[in-house]
RNA sequence: GCCGGGUUGGCCGAGCGGUUCAGGCAGCGGGCUGCAGACCCGUGGACGGGGGUUCGAAUCCCCCACCCGGCUCCA
């Protein structure tokens, strides 16, 4: 796209709409905190990785070099606590959710990530960085592990607007041993018979948020331009974050845009393991196609929160169906030699609406009015086709490359409307039809269909048990 | 208690000082149609409540109500 064209994004931050500039001119570095690979990802999480993976395709179509990590949370007590439970080994226990975590973004189309990190991947660093902020008074030792100690950073609130002094309500009661209430773990030393590793200062396992550290600057660096999550991520971990990182490099911000998106909630509560409203990606992926799951969460704002109902998955199916008969009428319509009038104009509107899109997009990643233009986009086919509907070659295609630049943007994985299942049906009412004319002895017709089919690939073969049919080998 | 955020028509949602109040879903009327669907055209006096600022507010300010999230598990 143009290269003059300015992203505005809002940043939590400053609390303001800034305007995108990142750290070293086109390149990107972006870090989004992923799972804790302990169940099955919900809905939640696809909402959540579904737009950083729509801003990523997006700065990449705006001719950013992005990279984009994230990390594998696959050393935490949830882990430990289910592997336990369940008689296994936690990194096992780990490997087998984070599979499942990767199918379904898969599923998802989110396909934008460079790298997945995982935490148990980065114990040197996470000793290193500890290391450090012990050596920088920063960070001391208990009996139960190493701690931040938060009054040593007096920005530390700066992002969530948390004054540590306020923090007067706890829901785990604070460990005795730190120094302050607030203080977080970098280390916490466990039994032995526990999942754990030999650090300099006990027997454990790292604390959360130290792995993200350990990663981030270990592949970015002190600095780097974008940082993502949910927003109940801002405090405390995101805020340990910046404390972490910039104790130890000495250097700030740590971060230059701080990202997050609002909670998917189930009627008013946020869907979570914990409250047990949850309805996972693939229980949402059996009955809806990933396009119309996009679509849905898409169609509001990326910082507003989102209320799950089913009946709305309904309502973005027929949005997607109107998608899927636009891009379709404009396959459909006639390809002429010469460029008329209409056709003039009409391309005119086509290119007033993809540049709306991207000024959308680019407003604080507006995909709600995104959407609605890519809908202007249908409407304005429709209109034509509905109006004759012929088109040069050329014409055409620069429609279908307005349409291939929203999909892109958006993740929606276009072209095949259709699946294996959908496939298997099409041959079985054609068998079925076939059976009938057969009866009829209408064997002119019947044939034809065998011979057609045959044609493409579909060999039918007709036995005494029934129709049977196979693809043949080309 | 402190810190964030939300409240827009039947439903979902953009808009955040002034074009006809985006767009989608559902509905209604018409067109097209063997039927159905799709598609096209037309159709909806919404902005939680109360004050205030302004020539003009859903949009800014103040107060209130309700809802949600965070305050060391959580995308």
């Amino acid at each position: 796209m143009t290269a003059f064209a300015e992203i505005r994004v809002y940043n939590t931050l400053s609390k303001s709409l800034e305007k995108f500039v990142p750290l070293h001119g086109k390149r990107v570095f972006m870090f989004v905190c992923g799972p804790t690979v302990y169940d099955y990802s919900h809905l939640g999480h696809a909402r959540t990785y579904v737009f950083y993976d729509t801003l990523a395709r997006f700065l990449r179509k705006m001719d950013y070099s992005l990279f984009y990590l994230q990390n594998i949370t696959d050393v935490d007590d949830k882990i430990v606590n289910r592997a336990r439970d369940e008689g296994r080994h936690p990194l096992e226990l780990a490997r087998e959710f984070e599979r499942y975590y990767h199918e379904d973004m898969a599923a998802l189309n989110v396909t934008s990530v460079n790298l997945y990190a995982r935490a148990s991947d980065y114990l040197p660093e996470i000793f290193e960085q500890i290391k450090v902020l012990l050596e920088k008074g920063h960070a001391y030792l208990t009996g139960t592990g190493v701690y931040f100690d938060i009054t040593t950073f007096p920005d530390y609130g700066k992002l969530s607007g948390q004054r540590p002094e306020e923090l007067r309500v706890h829901r785990i009661e604070p460990d005795p041993t730190k120094r302050n209430p607030g203080d977080f773990a970098l280390w916490r030393n466990r039994p032995r018979e526990e999942f754990g590793w030999e650090s300099p200062w006990g027997y454990g396992r790292p604390g959360w948020h130290i792995e993200d550290t350990a990663i981030s600057i270990k592949h970015f660096g002190r600095q780097y331009d974008i940082h993502g999550g949910a927003i109940e991520l801002a405090f405390p971990h995101h805020e340990a974050e910046i404390a972490q990182a910039e104790s130890y490099t000495g250097v700030k911000p740590f971060v230059k845009y701080w990202i997050h998106t609002g909670l998917l909630t189930v009627e008013g509560e946020k869907m979570s393991k914990s409250l047990g409203n949850f309805v996972t990606i693939r229980e949402a992926l059996k009955e809806y196609d990933p396009n119309v799951l996009r679509i849905f969460l898409l169609s509001r704002h990326y910082r507003s929160p989102i209320d799950f109902r089913w009946e709305l998955l309904d309502q973005a199916k027929s949005s997607y169906e109107r998608i899927l008969n636009g891009y379709g009428n404009l396959m459909d319509m006639d390809i002429v030699e010469e460029a008329g009038e209409r056709e003039a104009i009409f391309l005119e509107e086509v290119g007033r609406i993809r540049r709306r899109f991207f000024e959308a997009m680019m407003d604080d990643l507006n995909t709600a009015e995104a959407l609605a233009q890519l809908f202007e986009l249908v409407r304005a086919v429709n209109s034509y086709y509905e109006e004759g509907g012929q088109i040069t070659a050329v014409g055409r295609t620069e429609v279908i490359s307005a349409f291939t630049d929203m999909f892109d943007v958006l993740g929606l994985r276009m072209g095949r409307g259709y699946d294996e299942s959908m496939l298997r049906n099409l041959v079985s009412i054609l068998i079925d039809v076939r059976a009938v004319l057969r009866r009829r002895k209408e064997y002119d017709l019947a044939d034809e269909i065998r011979a057609r089919l045959r044609e493409i690939g579909i060999e039918l073969q007709d036995t005494p048990e029934g129709t049977k049919w196979r693809i043949k080998k080309s």
